[in-house]
DNA sequence: TCTGTAGCCTGACAAGCGTCAGCCTGTCGA
DNA sequence: TCGACAGGCTGACGCTTGTCAGGCTACAGA
């Protein structure tokens, strides 16, 4: 070997094996205490030919937080959204839920154990998309509440909300047994309680609000 | 020295030392990527002389988190809803989350960080004590929203509070410049919203609930 | 059969790890 | 003045780590 490995499907192939056995050794037994021969012996690549296909350890987490994290074929909460005006809140968090829950419980665990192994940079990345969200999100929530744009709330909610979305993966050891789509309704209704209540109070202290809460159920405010 | 340190509160102050600067360094870098010799450089405490006040590093480890989540000197929340009967929810949380994001911060991290980490055994002593919280919390939640036994959403429920009371530590490079306390009414108010919201359910398919919601009425915080 | 070469692997490197034996220093009662 | 002794420290141990140079194997094309 000169210059690397030359076909890109080979590339792809190995690197898939290599990430795919980091990601369950790093959720396993954490980044650090890793090793690179860990992966090697789960993944049956050798040793010397990893470093053919990654630049190194970093690069292996940087891949794998690439492919779960700032995955592109799904979309976040708001772009779900956006997506689907009108609907209730609460339909579309379970929909939302149920894909992110199926599909990447790994990614959010990951996302959350990893971040002191990160290089700044990388660091930096997913914080501006976490930040991004979250202002994105507080958009909905403030015209869903009806709450003015000098409100504090919405952005505050918006953050426990992203924080509810690791909810599943994070705790299932405690949920072991339970029917994981009534857990994820669980959390979509009490998202949209939580909204709700905001709505409440703005339109208790303002006035009338405009948009009013949208999700189905008695307002039990009383 | 033949048999160990033999001054009691020399011992003490040592083993504060070095734990106090390892919980620095745990939140920093994680537990595998601190070494010894950087919790030595950071505690002032000799290389050789670390080995007379602790075991090992996962004694450490250990003891941090007996100091910080096996702590006896603050209530849980279940316990605190037990001592102060009658009281709304939301108020009771609040008390308790300033309590818990005060004077706990750094126990709430690490004892989501650390678990890869612990030995089985401490592991298991972990498990236990959360999921005994868990239990409590759901006899109140039952209580509170008047749902029958057979319903599973106060464990899920209880759960979802319990993970949300780490929401301030962990997320809160997200609330740059919020005031603490406008926060942690954020939570308690949504956590409120949520039981009430459940209660208003089980009213609406079963009978006029008992105990309803008792927080208290529209009173917004801003 | 020979040869070039893409990809695989052996074996080793320096650095850093947790740990500790054994020596040194300072103090204090006799 | 002396020695006993508590506590601090030097220096080194055996081991594991991430990394990679360079030799090896298998096979395609001539």
């Amino acid at each position: 070997m000169v210059e690397g490995i030359q076909n890109p499907d080979l590339v792809q192939i190995r690197r898939d094996q290599i990430c795919d056995a980091a990601l369950d050794l790093f959720l396993e037994k954490g980044f650090a205490s890793t090793t690179i021969r860990d992966i090697c012996a789960r993944s049956g690549v050798n040793q010397a030919s990893l470093y053919d296909y990654v630049a190194n350890k970093h690069d292996i987490l940087r891949r794998l937080l690439n492919k779960l994290w700032f995955r592109t074929d799904a979309p976040t909460l708001p772009e779900m959204l956006d997506a689907r005006p009108g609907e209730p809140l609460e339909q579309v968090l379970v929909d939302y839920l149920r894909q992110l829950w199926g599909t990447n419980r790994q990614g959010i665990l990951l996302s959350y154990r990893a971040v002191p192994h990160l290089r700044d940079e990388d660091r930096r990345a997913m914080h501006a998309r976490e930040k991004r969200m979250l202002r994105e999100l507080a958009v909905h929530l403030r015209r869903l509440a009806g709450v003015p744009e000098d409100d504090p709330h919405p952005e505050i909610l918006s953050n426990l909300i992203i924080f509810m979305t690791a909810f599943g993966p994070m705790r299932d050891w405690l949920n072991k047994g339970a029917d994981p789509d009534v857990l994820l309704r669980t959390v979509a209704f009490s998202v949209a309680a939580m909204v709700e209540r905001l709505a409440a109070e703005a339109g208790a202290a303002d006035a009338p609000a405009a948009a009013g809460a949208r999700s189905a159920g008695a307002a039990p405010q009383g």
